[in-house]
DNA sequence: GACTTTTTGTAGCCTAGGCTACATTTTAAG
DNA sequence: CTTAAAATGTAGCCTAGGCTACAAAAAGTC
């Protein structure tokens, strides 16, 4: 199970070229499978925080999901502890499931400043942002951030 | 079915907020449909021009599946026109499969490159970039590029 | 209050893409 | 040539996330 460190009498602690490789895939596969879960989360604080209710059939128009497809991720979030709802009453967000909204959002609008600040435009980068946001770690987010920061300032003397 | 123009008297040619967003989460839902198939094409590519063979096994291990999955989706690929392969041969990619594994190898490129040049650390970029590249549009591409060409020549006088 | 429309929920189906277990074929050793 | 190992293929299972169709409840209309 555990890779070893390799037979290869060059290098000493590298990994395997395939096993980075293979480490790369999973974790765009990983990400993959919670970018739905985000997806809804963060809309459904959106609702929540502008209109005061999150009902099923707004989250599947927004989504552009029927409402039954809405209603089974929905079941999935509470199974996971990202909500609560009761019968005809809308849709709620547990603690932490506000915590990962509130985080999915300000990756969303970071994403889609980045895009914007290397020349994407605007309508392009919010349709890009709504797939990349899923993808980009907290590293990437950091120096996004850092990058912003100074183009701001060589603007702004 | 025709979204009607809709019956907001202050603005004339908009569509209603819902469907706007509704088209973002399609869009990104189609993306990740085919963001398999693309890695898939991608890799084949790569051992072909390399070793000369893509074989299951090369395959399965280098994209961290067993090598079933891997034939399943080889499968896929086969029906979609994108592969071709005999019992106990390698596989091989028709034009079609060959032409997309091009375009995907080099938005993967310029995805890193842009990572990269925004300040992401090189591990990070080529992490993030697996799952990203699969959403950058067309449009974002092209400003990714000039993007890097300015800062270029910012840096080469 | 009766009736209609909308919303919500449930059931059942489909595909994609994971997996394990087993069968077969090819390749490598001896 | 025989046999062991590796590669390949197949079968069957699972989950996620789409969908349609139907059923029940809530909300609006008259
Ligand atoms: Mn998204
Ligand atoms: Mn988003
Ligand atoms: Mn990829
Ligand atoms: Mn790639």
């Amino acid at each position: 199970m555990t890779a070893k460190p390799a037979a290869t009498p060059q290098s000493s602690v590298e990994l395997p070229v395939e096993a980075v490789q293979a480490r790369r895939f999973e974790k765009a596969r990983s990400a993959q499978a919670t970018a739905v879960l985000e997806d809804y989360v963060e809309l459904i604080d959106d609702l929540l925080a502008s209109g005061g209710e999150a009902r099923p059939t707004d989250i599947a128009r927004r989504l552009g999901v029927t409402h039954a497809t809405a209603i089974k991720t929905i079941t999935r979030l509470k199974r996971e502890g990202l909500a609560t709802s009761k019968l005809y009453r809308g849709v709620f967000l547990t603690p932490e499931g506000h915590g990962l909204a509130d985080r999915v959002r300000a990756r969303h609008r970071l994403v889609v400043d980045l895009l914007r600040a290397v020349g994407v435009p605007e309508q392009c980068a919010e349709l890009d942002a709504e797939g990349i946001e899923h993808h980009v770690s907290d590293v990437a987010l950091d120096a996004f951030a850092l990058f912003l920061k100074r183009q701001l300032k060589r603007q702004d003397p």
